[in-house]
DNA sequence: CGCGGAATTGATGTGCATCAACTCGGGTGG
DNA sequence: CCACCCGAGTTGATGCACATCAATTCCGCG
């Protein structure tokens, strides 16, 4: 990305180690003072934001090689909430240090402002996804998506665990958890994967991905 | 915001004025090679982006003030298209000078931070209203947000005009344009505006206000 | 082995999309 | 200056995807 190795050890040198968190533990809660970036070695966290009425909204799931807490650099606040899934190695960035390596790097402080945009892109994603798809539309870009993610990482894409409950992935892609459920035994039947509870064998990628083929819907639509 | 009247002066000596813009006119089109962000000086603007089927979708409206284009940054290449809605002034700035400058100057990095920062923010939010919140509370939030960037900016808070059709509020709150029309007849006939084609007059925020305020539903969800 | 939350499955309800018809308004040319 | 025209906006009727409510059943854990 345009680091020397001598940047690397430089940005290496301001990254701590925390020592494994569990199931349920707090990377950080929403309205705390924001001190540092998380990056997820192993494991898997979820983030998410509870508006007034106490409404719980998972905003993400974060995999390994993941980078956690951009929002909190508006308010030097944390805008949201993230909790481990799993027992989980997370390094943390202080956000201080960070800012002063990134104005002495200029790579650095590229990547910064293309990690941004990307999560700004993500979120255009995920609000096309949830306004313009239905479940099965959504259940299947979420499967997709993440055994790309894994795929990424060395791991099997086509047979995983989901760390998160049927409950949360509902909330992630505005469903009820009901049809979730539904929708995942229609996969099943359909021969898609087979799934029994977290375990997911046998991910038919291909298939998947032509249900979210360009409907024979040719919609015209000027800007 | 930190900055000392020099470092303002050499971001002003970045900073190119473009001859104004007509309705229908591009700032930029989605696909195109970023190079410059783009700051609102009068009129408004809408981005909005299309998907494999040619949908579109309205991302934002952009009034005087407000950046436009960080989307860009990740891929080098516009995510998002924007439209002018009506005769407008837009500044120019030039990313690759904006880097340079921004690695010069701590202050000026700290606030390119906080920017993208608050644009993640904002799509949060976006995603929370759009996932959440119904009809009728879409459009107050809307109207209301409106009210607050032209107060903001020392116009009207309630008495203004809508540069863009029904359909794009329609797409932008993801909602048909026949739903607007008539939760906007709906809320005339409540006495929370009147509303005559493009304007909006005697807007009564307080009472928008009141329709989000937290609904009587206590809803405890563990997250 | 038995408990309790998670997940599944079924029955019913509803908010908004969609389809369809009509009206309004403002820009243009005669 | 007015008549026409066409896209934008409004209004009404119908349908549907998914939420919600309500039972079970499953499964991880003590």
């Amino acid at each position: 990305m345009g680091l020397t190795p001598d940047d690397v050890a430089r940005l290496d040198d301001i990254v701590k180690r925390k020592c494994p968190l569990h199931r349920g533990e707090y990377l950080f809660q929403e309205g705390e003072p924001f001190r540092a970036l998380y990056v997820v070695k192993s494991g898997s966290v979820k983030s998410y934001a509870r508006n007034a009425d106490g409404e719980v909204r998972v905003l993400g799931f974060h995999l390994p090689g993941e980078l956690i807490g951009l929002d909190g650099i508006e308010h030097n606040t944390h805008a949201c909430s993230a909790k481990v899934l799993e027992t989980s190695a997370i390094c943390e960035i202080p956000y201080a240090h960070l800012q002063t390596l990134s104005a002495a790097i200029p790579s650095l402080q590229q990547q910064m402002y293309r990690l941004l945009s990307k999560e700004i892109n993500r979120d255009n994603e995920m609000l096309f996804l949830l306004t313009n798809k239905n479940a099965d539309e959504r259940l299947a870009t979420f499967l997709i998506n993440l055994s790309g993610r894994l795929r990424k990482r060395g791991l099997c894409a086509t047979d995983f665990y989901l760390s998160m409950p049927r409950h949360d992935i509902a909330s992630y892609l505005n469903l009820s958890a009901e049809t979730v459920s539904r929708r995942f035994t229609h996969f099943q039947k359909a021969g898609l994967l087979d799934i029994s509870g977290k375990h997911v064998q046998r991910l038919d990628i291909p298939a998947l991905e032509g249900m979210l083929a360009v409907g024979m819907t040719v919609t015209i639509n000027k800007g």
